[in-house]
DNA sequence: CGCCCGATGTGCT
DNA sequence: GCACATCGGGCGT
């Protein structure tokens, strides 16, 4: 339900099955979704606005390429769980773990635009402008306290101190998609494939 | 705005 | 050893 004032207050946690399908779909459907941080009984949260898909070990760009470890293991779980890792020696960076048990896949958050919570989220962005505070993965990871504490969580369920609220529905003309970000060492296709998508504001949609 | 570069720890070769 | 699904500060345009 919508009210009046524009708010969706029929939101709710979105179940397993949101996940089980082609991550490449489930990245597009993530647009417009509400990623949600319970942090001490309050609520900080953003609409997500870009993400990126990484599939199977023949993807040359995806943290299953090597095949399973311990880093990338919670990849290979079941779908709707957070897999979080650690990278350049300082940096979270949060995932949703897409498709059938035993396949690796997930989507990475790399925006999202803050809504509830922005003086936790502010405080924890602290000399960023406001427009820096959620604008890359391992950004809203530091704004929302994600690290690694949480890798492996289930996100579907509306106790957990993360989870994924249903809340917009973007129109597949509102979606753009390009090569994802900070893979050049990739050959090519995986360099290139548009397994990158944001949201894009054309007129009339 | 853009480009360049250092930070800093883990995982894989 | 070295590369890394990044960020922020410094400096030039």
């Amino acid at each position: 339900m919508v009210t009046p004032f524009g708010y969706n207050t029929s939101m709710s946690c979105l179940p397993a099955s949101f996940y089980l399908g082609e991550v490449t779909e489930v990245a597009r459907a993530l647009l417009g979704k509400r990623l949600v941080r319970q942090l001490d009984g309050k609520r900080a949260s953003g609409v997500i606005c870009e993400t990126e898909a990484y599939r199977g070990e023949e993807d040359l760009a995806c943290h299953a390429r090597s095949g399973r470890s311990r880093r990338n293991a919670v990849m290979y779980g079941s779908a709707g769980k957070a897999y979080i890792y650690f990278t350049y020696g300082m940096h979270w960076c949060f995932n949703v773990v897409c498709g059938v048990e035993g396949y690796p896949a997930a989507v990475l958050i790399r925006a999202i635009n803050p809504m509830e919570g922005l003086d936790v989220i502010s405080a924890r962005r602290a000399g960023v402008k406001p427009a820096d505070w959620c604008n890359g993965p391992a950004k809203l990871c530091k704004a929302l306290g994600i690290d690694g504490a949480l890798n492996g969580i289930s996100l579907t369920e509306p106790a957990s101190p993360v989870f994924i609220e249903d809340d917009i529905t973007v129109g597949e003309k509102s979606i753009s998609s390009s090569p994802r970000v900070g893979i050049q060492y990739a050959p090519e296709p995986w360099r290139s494939i548009p397994w990158r998508y944001t949201i894009s504001c054309q007129a009339g949609m």
